[in-house]
DNA sequence: ATGAAAGCGCTAACAA
DNA sequence: TTGTTAGCGCTTTCAT
């Protein structure tokens, strides 16, 4: 009985050198850009083709110390916000060569078992999109030698590089639109209260309603999920009091408290109630939601991610700076208008803050 | 000048060994689950830790030939199923230890060099989750030696695993849900033309529609996108004859034409429109679309998926054929009510197909 | 139970 | 331009 196995096996770069007649590092040259006769190299080739040889990534890995993988933190896909965050991040890093590992995490309190496997993985850089405070398993990370960069939240201590949307500005912004269209009385559904995102941006509202002279908004928590964001909303609307105007810490729960207020209070939303966002995604054009928000300019956030992680893995000098980029307040139909709307470019109608004094 | 350099170099299980008074072995063995004292192990777990040493995957991976990793190719992530996919996958996955590393290809035609990463990453195996007709890059990737499965679509020559919703049974049951609700001219959105899911719903939806002695149902492509469904239902729409219930290939078109249905042409869905989707997404129970649906019962299909994979990864026979899962008609508001509705355990209301003959 | 040694598939000096 | 050689950090026989 013949055993044959070579057959099974896949094939290796000694495989393509001998068949090439070559040695193996001529074979290794080719796949790395070093010198080669043009003679080598094309035999090289069509060995590599014969026996549909890939040079091994594994092995590449351990002498290089590169595994051009980068690995993602994120805590759920059902926010449309981060499924649109991954396919970015995904579509530029693989410009560059290099891949995303998916680590979900699930709010769990302890993220260390987590960061045990993301070491282990040898990934090349990290990028925590977990909206809670990771800051503790981030600077763990980077101490580790890995670079990281948290995006949507940022280390209040500046250890490790964060990306992440103007906050104050945006819930600021908010406010002061709604307080142009003449709303006088506020609700707000706040994120989860371990997220500094939520955080600032429940403050900066509060703040700004404040700063004119209103009533404290009323606040319940929706913890950043749906299911959460239509209780609050039903906490809201059913106060002796109800706000004619309620601004949502993100999106995806701006959408339930449209559905919420529309099917079980009947309000007019755009008219009797004015609801705003905070994200900007795809959903918001959405003509049944018409979602008036402030958008995280993803585009430019994920650039800067790029940038930091790709200078930081090829030990170049990186701006550690905490980056905060401004986005627009995108005006739709699910707020009431105010005055000072104009439209731009691209034919979106976008809000300036008029009162730039803090 | 002192160069201390050794501060900078990641830990290795040499390092702990030295450091234990131990062989390497003895360090391997204890994360591999082998026969050590328990002198020497905690020995060992204390050095490591004073270390803080995490085993090398990439080193690992080298000789055990296993990367703990699983390639998923999927073509967006605009339409929620995908994400939906994603997260429940990379859940059952990493209670087997196993990790996603993501490969979002952008509909190309030629998927040759995605393979090639893929390929090259050393994934142990890959899940296609691109809805075109991939079965000759999944065949390659099978031929390469990696375990492979098709999601959503299948090789009609079941070379390579599938795992697919029943996609014929659907679009009848939904054809028969509407044609029992009353409905006697009808419209179809189609998806992406070179995928077998759009092809198996369309023809079975109009065959039923024919069986039942309609006039065949209008057809407008959709691309699978919401723009191009939102065309689509323009189309439709403006018919002579438009009709008045459309069966969307998937949800995510359904939604486009809802909208479009309402805000450009007044209908009210439910009543003077009927429309039926395919896929069940979350987004399909909110108030504002009621979206009745044929859904796809993931959990069983992520679960035939990961119990093919670990199977097929281990060596241990794995039953090949395609497996075709049912999953039932949810029905909503989105299209009138048709006689035979019951309500199941769950809340939910079902409907089942009586035209069971084909 | 433990250690020595070989080797996984590749890259990167170094020599020729 | 080429080949030889020595690892990268781990697992895994094989002796002890």
């Amino acid at each position: 009985m013949v055993i044959v196995r070579s057959q099974n096996r896949r094939p290796t770069g000694s495989d393509v050198a001998r068949l090439a007649g070559v040695s193996k590092s001529a074979v290794s040259r080719v796949y790395t850009g070093g010198q080669v006769s043009e003679a080598a190299r094309s035999k090289i080739i069509a060995a590599a083709a014969q026996l549909k040889f890939r040079p091994s990534h594994t092995a590449r890995s351990l002498t290089t110390n590169r595994s051009h993988l980068i690995g993602i933190a994120v805590t759920y896909l059902d926010n449309q916000f981060y499924p649109e965050v991954v396919q970015k991040l995904s579509d530029c890093l693989a410009e560059g060569g290099y891949r995303i590992v998916l680590f979900i995490t699930h709010g769990e309190d302890n993220l260390d078992p987590v960061l045990d496997e993301i070491l282990s993985y040898g990934v090349d850089g990290v990028v925590f999109a977990s909206s809670s405070r990771s800051a503790g398993v981030a600077l763990e990370c980077q101490n580790a030698g890995v670079p990281v960069v948290m995006f949507n939240s940022v280390d209040p201590q500046a250890r490790v590089k964060s990306v992440a949307p103007a906050n104050e500005i945006g819930a600021r912004t908010a406010a002061a639109y709604l307080i142009a269209a003449g709303h006088t009385s506020f609700g707000l559904i706040s994120g989860l209260e371990a997220s500094t995102t939520s955080i600032e941006r429940r403050v900066a509202f509060a703040s700004e309603v404040a700063r004119a002279g209103f009533e404290k908004p009323a606040i319940e928590p929706g913890h950043y999920t749906f299911d959460g964001a239509v209780q609050a909303t039903r906490k809201l609307l059913s106060l002796a009091q109800p706000p004619d105007a309620i601004f949502c810490t993100n999106d995806h729960m701006a959408f339930a408290a449209i559905q919420t207020a529309r099917s079980d209070f009947g309000r007019n939303i755009g008219h009797d109630l004015s609801i705003i966002g905070f994200d900007n995604v795809a959903i918001a054009g959405w003509p049944a939601f018409g979602l008036t928000t402030y958008e995280q300019p993803l585009g430019l956030m994920i650039d800067s991610i790029i940038l930091y992680l790709t200078n930081a893995i090829n030990g170049r000098a990186a701006n550690n700076e905490p980056e905060i980029v401004e986005g627009a307040l995108i005006v739709r139909t699910s707020a009431r208008a105010a005055l000072g709307c104009t439209v731009d470019d691209g034919g979106r109608m976008t809000w300036q803050v008029k009162a730039a004094e803090k």
